[in-house]
RNA sequence: GCGAGAGUGGCGGAAUUGGUAGACGCGCUGGAUUUAGGUUCCAGUGUCUUGCGGCGUGAGAGUUCGAGUCUCUCCUCUCGCACCA
């Protein structure tokens, strides 16, 4: 019999066009643009599908984890267009932001040209890899008619009291004058002079996040579509917490301190109180001591990121001034400590050192009076040994006079209920989270529409945009903005007044963009309701994991800030979230004589690497001088390790480096990045190019399932297994590396498929034409040129998504596992309709199992149908 | 420090509901073909014994007929911590 492996038929009537990407892909795209394919319109008979990825900073040049961010995005909205959404997908530009500030110092530029040259180039860059975005809907947060309206919104929360004023703490950098972002900070020195930090207490514009923070927390519930992960990091940093918030009063003085804890059950075991060193109390006690006004100046040398204060030793000193216990009376010290930020809640905490670990550490260091107030509840349980640690569990209350013996959570209450009778305090619920400072002290970013008059009265612009201007040079650390008479100076209905000088934090553009793509260009309000009540709520989003609180939170509060305005009709923005993980790479580092460290990207560097292909050493290429291998890290602009997506384009073509990204890993877990393995998949791809031109180009004659041979129905099903597995993968999964990975398979059971009658032309014809369409969401280029071999009029991404056939799947026979106490030690192939008696039976048959079970007794046996026998036996 | 994830061959990863650990790919080894052009194709590839079989999913314990998967303790790495975006 003649068997003729198809890989190997190699029929030069066909298959002689060979496959070349940068033609295909300039080509393909020519044909979306010019026939306008991924235009969205609104259209109510449609279901419509608004796929979003988080809009790029224009740093100047793509990065891998746009790439991979941008790709997952292309291949769920390609899937569900193909699945018959009328799919909305658009991109736009964060183009306010720090990096362009210090581009614009260092090359004595605008950042608006920096800023506006840097789109130009990624949005070609984005282009060439032949997204599906509608660039008819682009926006671009630095322009007018976009922050125009952010500003007219801001305004209208000023009026509703949902934005305020008041201070707060910066990095504060005494040489430069300046106000530093903690990024310009490193080690607590100024990364420009190195002068140490301060913290200064500043006016800034504030957004009640905390109004939100309720309805933030509760409708977390409802966000079907988010991961657990993002939920849980949301509601620990909204911090809901129930506790009392009670008065101290001062010895000698009708002052008092304020103070909040979740613990009233310890009230009894405070021993000294803690205030923050720019806490009232510690003012008016260093007017009177030296020592004590070092100290406090020593605890303001510090920057305000919270990790740096938590990680930092822990110091104090006592302010001699002391508070009165509100129950017992006694006199207790109240001490300044530099971990009691001002910033939360009072300023001030009671410390209870035998039953909170701090307090304990501090107690210790300093000898302060540690005090057991709660036990165990039954002796069986671990005694507490406070001279080790502080006693954190809950318990019963001992020294604690009538609230003797009660549990802790009946102490919670009693104790709270007697503060209240006594009018000492108040059952309060907390929230971690803080009301959202907004304003920013530099010159690239949205004006805040503030203007402060001459009389002293703080009012709102009225008209927009207050417009940034865009001729000024920033020639040091400081906006160009302050002492700016032309920008500064304006008059409201007579009385001058001078602008305020702060621009926004560039999350709040980031906060609503969403919305905006919906109606870009609506030059009357701040959004068209119909289109936006159309497309939103966002039905994917897809962005970077380290973006699962702050841009999040901020994302969903404006969202009800918007609702609440009667623009959107929708609680939430985005009903599901895929949070894709880090690309990481390589960090080379090289220091200086300072101990500075300098990074050094892979092209400067010439790596030595051993037999397996890891790197075991490395050297600057243009000096010798040893690289230190740092490791695998999140790739950036300031650690010089992003691996240039621009390479890879150029010799591969967009669809190896998109199925190459796809395929690496899961999407919502770190790519390590690795260069080897592109070239597989682009092997791939011609390997695809190969056996669809030779084997898939004729007209494919239809067939009947029950005239296929075994071999022809054994292909069918496993075309068939595929349209399934991949379906699932794309749509509910979204879990790509799998998904390719059956394609593959596919592809592979072609190549092997060995040719026996006319039959296989068209079964192989479908399994091939099946692969060429779910293919098409990540590959669409080299899908559409195969297509267009196969003589196919309708482009590949308007055509219909395979359907299972369902009469292809069932199996005659089925694989049963046998194992012996757990371990396997045989296969059989039984009918599938056999029941469960019938398989224990086969499985004690089988001569390996009974190798196995021989001299010994059977004590029981598992049939799990369709999958294993297990024979427990001894 | 606090909050959230992750850890499986030489490497990236698969195992979807507790049921054959290592799919798919890279790399490597051997062979064939072509002899220039990221060649292509075939075979092998966890590990120790190199037959039978034993051991293997960061470490240790536990639940179960059965654990990569569930529970507890620990270790390592990554992300976030409010002015990088």
């Amino acid at each position: 019999m003649q068997q003729d492996n198809i890989a190997q038929q190699n029929s030069t009537d066909n298959g002689n066009q060979e496959y070349n990407p940068q033609e295909i892909e300039i080509r393909v795209q020519q044909t979306w643009t010019e026939n306008k394919v991924f235009k969205a319109v609104k259209d109510n008979s449609r279901e419509k599908f608004y796929c979003l990825s988080m809009l790029p900073y224009p740093s100047g040049r793509l990065h891998m984890g746009h790439v991979r961010n941008y790709t997952i995005g292309d291949v769920i909205s390609r899937y569900h267009r193909m699945n018959g959404k009328n799919v909305l997908q658009p991109m736009g530009w964060d183009a306010f932001g720090l990096p362009a500030e210090n581009a614009a110092i260092k090359n004595k530029a605008q950042p608006s040209t920096w800023t506006i040259e840097n789109i130009a180039y990624m949005k070609k860059q984005l282009q060439s890899l032949g997204f599906a975005y509608d660039w008819e809907r682009e926006v671009t947060t630095c322009k007018p008619d976009y922050y125009k309206w952010e500003q007219w919104f801001f305004t209208k929360l000023i009026e509703k009291d949902l934005a305020y004023k008041k201070t707060s703490a910066v990095n504060w950098c005494p040489n430069d004058e300046t106000v530093l972002a903690n990024e310009q900070v490193h080690d607590g020195l100024c990364w420009r002079c190195e002068t140490p930090v301060e913290k200064k207490e500043i006016d800034q514009w504030f957004l009640r996040i905390t109004n939100y923070a309720e309805e933030l927390l509760e409708s977390i519930d409802d966000l079907d579509g988010w991961p657990d992960s993002v939920k849980t990091q949301q509601r620990n940093w909204i911090g809901r917490s129930e506790g009392v918030e009670m008065d101290f009063g001062l010895e000698n003085s009708d002052q008092v301190v304020s103070i909040y804890t979740t613990r009233p059950d310890t009230l009894m075991g405070v021993t000294y109180l803690a205030v923050a060193a720019k806490h009232p109390i510690a003012a008016r006690a260093a007017e009177t001591n030296p020592e004590l006004a070092k100290f406090i100046a020593e605890c303001n040398q510090s920057t305000t990121a919270e990790a740096d204060i938590a990680t930092m030793e822990k110091k104090g000193m006592s302010t001699g001034v002391k508070a009165v216990h509100p129950v017992t009376g006694e006199l207790v010290d109240i001490w300044i400590a530099n971990f009691v930020l001002m910033d939360y809640g009072s300023g001030a905490v009671m410390a209870v050192p035998g039953h909170d670990q701090r307090d304990w550490e501090f107690a210790t260091k300093y000898s302060i009076e540690i005090k057991q107030v709660i036990q165990a509840e039954s002796s069986s349980e671990i005694e507490c040994d406070l001279s080790k640690s502080a006693f954190t569990e809950k318990g019963v209350l001992i020294n604690s006079g009538e609230f003797d013996g009660l549990t802790s959570e009946e102490a919670l209450q009693a104790i709270a209920q007697w503060l209240e009778d006594k009018n000492l305090g108040k059952k309060q619920v907390n929230y971690r989270i803080r009301d959202w400072g907004v304003s920013r002290q530099r010159f690239w970013g949205a004006p805040i529409p503030m203007i402060k008059l001459e009389n002293g009265k703080m009012v709102t612009a009225k008209e927009f945009p207050v417009e940034l201007p865009t001729d000024l040079i920033l020639d040091g650390a400081n906006s160009p903005l302050i002492n700016n008479p032309s920008f500064q100076d304006v008059e409201v209905d007579g009385v001058p007044g001078k602008r305020e000088t702060d621009t926004f934090d560039t999350f709040m553009e980031s906060s609503w963009y969403y919305a905006r793509y919906t109606s870009p260009d609506c030059d009357t309000a701040m959004l068209d309701s119909d289109e936006a009540n159309y497309w939103l709520p966002v039905d994917q989003y897809i962005g970077g994991i380290e973006h699962a609180t702050m841009h999040l939170l901020y994302f969903r509060f404006f969202h009800k800030l918007m609702r609440d305005a009667g623009l959107v009709s929708s609680d939430e923005p985005a009903k599901n979230l895929l949070t894709q993980g880090m690309v990481l790479s390589e960090t080379f580092v090289t220091k200086d004589k300072k101990g500075g460290k300098h990074y050094h990207s892979i092209e400067e560097v010439e790596v030595v690497k051993d037999s397996k292909g890891k790197a075991i050493s490395a050297s600057l290429k243009s000096t010798g001088e040893p690289v230190t291998l740092a490791g695998m890290e999140k790739m950036s602009k300031s650690k010089n390790n992003g691996v240039d997506p621009q390479a890879l384009i150029n010799e591969y073509g967009a669809d190896t480096s998109r199925l190459y990204t796809m395929f690496a890993s899961p999407p919502e877990q770190t790519l390590e990045w690795r260069d080897d393995g592109v070239n597989g998949a682009h092997k791939f791809l011609k390997r695809l190019w190969k056996v669809y031109t030779e084997n898939a180009l004729h007209d494919g004659q239809s067939f009947s399932f029950d005239d296929l041979n075994k071999e022809q129905k054994a292909l069918y099903r496993k075309t068939n297994e595929t349209i399934e597995k991949v379906s699932d993968d794309f749509g509910r999964r979204h879990s790509f590396n799998t998904a390719i990975a059956a394609i593959m398979e596919l592809v592979n059971a072609v190549i092997k498929y060995t040719s026996q009658s006319d039959l296989d032309k068209p079964v192989v014809k479908h399994a091939l034409d099946t692969t060429v369409l779910l293919l098409s969401p990540v590959v669409p280029h080299i899908c559409q040129a195969l297509w267009e071999l196969a003589g196919k009029q309708q482009l590949v991404v308007d055509a219909d998504w395979p359907t299972c056939d369902k009469k292809a799947l069932t199996k005659e026979e089925v694989l049963i596992i046998l194992q012996v106490n757990g371990k396997t030690r045989g296969k059989i192939e039984v009918a599938a309709e056999l029941d469960k008696a019938a398989i224990e039976k086969l499985a004690l048959e089988d001569g390996n199992v009974k190798k196995f079970t021989d001299g010994k007794t059977v004590r029981k046996v598992i049939v799990v149908p369709g999958r294993l026998v297990n024979i427990v036996a001894n």
